[in-house]
DNA sequence: TTGATCAGTATACATAGTGATACTATACCA
DNA sequence: TGGTATAGTATCACTATGTATACTGATCAA
């Protein structure tokens, strides 16, 4: 088989699952997409729109993980050929199916997001001691 | 300051999160945690016994990913000083409160494994044919 | 004429994860 | 005496994923 295009694989070549939460996971487990899908749940965005509202995230990994999404049928792009140009993204109706998901992900990191945080300040200790 | 050990940094070294759904992703988004959680659920597990609930993972990251999830206070690791060996491994109260998410990702992969499946052969013609 | 805006690319690099194999200790089974 | 089982660790070479920084081309406003 031939190179897939930098930033496409996943080792998913056979294309199997041995668990359902794994094809879960192949979706939405890039490390940006969940909060991408996040923005998209209400609205459609734009391209420096994401980069405003994710600050920790490059141009680059932005693009990947927006054409990933494209290819998996969860995000719709719409380019306007005007100048300068104007590209919109938003959740196809297979996207829309994830939003429970993604509403309760947001709801736990809420819920959690102290203790989370608490924790790793521990775990730091932990490891500066040792 | 000093090196983490290997494996376990995760770029959250500001302890910050510009979106609770990233605090989510944080804590299950590892490649098999979502896998691992879930064979959690309702058993405690044994090491071996993942070994062969999970047949892609090797070893090592089976190790890794159980130690960052008993150092995100998710998990519970139990050693029983017999031989051979006998190792525990089980839900926290606090792993606990995942459950709903789990259970949420593995209906949304059974439900649409077949359409991701498709859309990924889809893909796979188009690369190469281009 | 300089700078801002838009939606990205290009390049080089760092970190995370994979796969294969070898190794540990102890005890039971044949 | 050798094989099996347990729960790992150690090492190597490798691929995949993610980061950092510079750059594009067209158009507008100052």
């Amino acid at each position: 088989m031939r190179n897939r295009k930098e930033g496409y694989g996943r080792c998913t070549d056979s294309l199997e699952y041995a668990c359902p939460v794994e094809v879960t996971l192949d979706i939405i487990g890039g490390k940006w997409k969940g909060v991408i899908l996040f923005h998209l749940l209400h609205e459609t965005r734009r391209f420096n729109e994401f980069r405003r509202l994710i600050p920790g995230i490059t141009q680059r990994m932005l693009t990947l993980q927006l054409r990933e999404l494209e290819n998996d049928g969860i995000v719709h792009r719409e380019v306007y050929p005007v100048v300068p140009p104007k590209v919109e993204y938003s959740l196809t109706e297979f996207g829309l199916t994830l939003s429970p998901i993604i509403i309760n992900m947001r709801a736990w990191g809420k819920k959690y997001s102290a203790q989370v945080r608490q924790q790793k300040q521990e775990q730091e200790r932990q490891l500066n001691i040792e």
